[in-house]
DNA sequence: CATGCCCGCATGTGATCACAAACGGGGCCG
DNA sequence: CGGCCCCGTTTGTGATCACATGCGGGCATG
């Protein structure tokens, strides 16, 4: 076909990244049905980008495939949330660890400008612009670690609790950010690496916590 | 065309469990490249299965692709190698502890017979036998874990970590199980559930300590 | 004999077609 | 009025084709 946009990537990576990026930010809900035609037509592109695309996230765990091969944001029984939680809790605090000794201070500063915006999208009752940016203050920290592996197995954490995220985050009706942020940023300032496990943990935990009333 | 082979999962799912297992064991050395084609005509189908399976095995990281989009098994770094071996020494005492109150005398005595068999491979020098019954040796006791999510992150590290696998263990000529495994056994007949931690922790961490002889 | 260029072929990407299955709505029967 | 069946249509799967790209071997050249 005409390669009308000369974009560096090919087809089915942006195709990949768009939805990517709308699932982890909780922009589909749980169980929310596509179909190849329709992912396939709103780029523009023909199904070929579009399957590969959904294979792939497919296989992260941020698509799911009814027995019959349709395709659906998941949902998640309780006993896998809360598996990806502990996952969340397992793995976090020792990214944050391994952050710690590289973290500087306009590192610190800047995770507090973004833990700023957060505070902004609960007041204005912006679900997916509070989960955007709470992912951006946990990545920014991370980055440092320098352990690209783990960072992506988080990030398929994320991307597999994004549309359950969507749906918790818009049931509960937040007006700051994350209690345990400051405790990170404190623990960051000190050079306390057990406080900021722990900070780390109670914050990813936390979040997931209140699931009962569902 | 015609289902001459009437099975029962779709074309694509047995190229990429035939991929994956062969990956996983250490069948393929780091770098050996693949080709779309050549993977279609030894399972006799065409490319676009082999185009969804290669997709999903590379979302996994169990393949690599070159900046052209060549095929290959992952080569990896040393930072690399270390850091999944980091994810395994994380994960799996979680999952060990939480398979631990649910071990019964049964499960734990098909444990020993895989380490016998284990010890049969390292005797004969067969790697993927080696690489094959110990994997199966860790993965008895943690599907009993009942935590589907984390078994399956885990069994995403061991896939990366399969070429290189093979690559050392080929190295280094073994005669016996890996001597943590017998802590593991005694661990779990005692109940022990700190010293269980301990002995899957190391034994995950020994066997990826001897890097610096690359 | 070493080195760099060049062309042919292998390879991945995307589009299109054919087909089987299953979803779902409308109508029929109890 | 409610439940069930049936058929049209949507949807995923696999095959095949056209095309751009880049790798690699062979040849010419210094």
């Amino acid at each position: 076909m005409s390669p009308s946009r000369s974009s560096e990537t090919s087809a089915h990576e942006r195709l990949y990244r768009n939805l990517r990026q709308r699932i982890m930010l909780g922009e589909l809900p749980p169980g929310q049905a596509l179909t190849l035609r329709g992912i396939a037509a709103e780029h523009r592109v023909s199904m070929t980008p579009a399957r590969e695309a959904v294979r792939r996230l497919v296989a992260e765990g941020a698509l799911s495939l009814s027995s019959s091969g349709r395709i659906a944001t998941p949902e998640l029984s309780v006993e896998r949330i809360e598996e990806l939680a502990a996952l969340r809790g397992l793995i976090e605090p020792e990214l944050a660890s391994r952050a710690l000794p590289r973290a500087h201070q306009a590192l610190i500063e800047r995770m507090a400008v973004i833990n700023a915006a957060i505070g902004e999208a609960a007041e204005s009752h912006d679900a997916i612009g509070y989960i955007r940016t709470n992912l951006e203050f946990h990545r920014l920290l991370y980055l440092r670690a320098q352990a690209p592996a783990m960072l992506a197995i988080v990030e398929t954490v994320w991307l597999q609790l994004g549309p359950t995220m969507r749906a918790l985050y818009g049931r509960v009706k937040r007006n700051e950010p994350p209690r345990h942020h400051r405790m990170i940023l404190a623990s960051l300032r000190a050079g306390d690496e057990p406080g900021l496990r722990l900070a780390v943990r109670a914050d990813v935990t936390h979040g997931l916590r209140h699931l009962g009333t569902t």
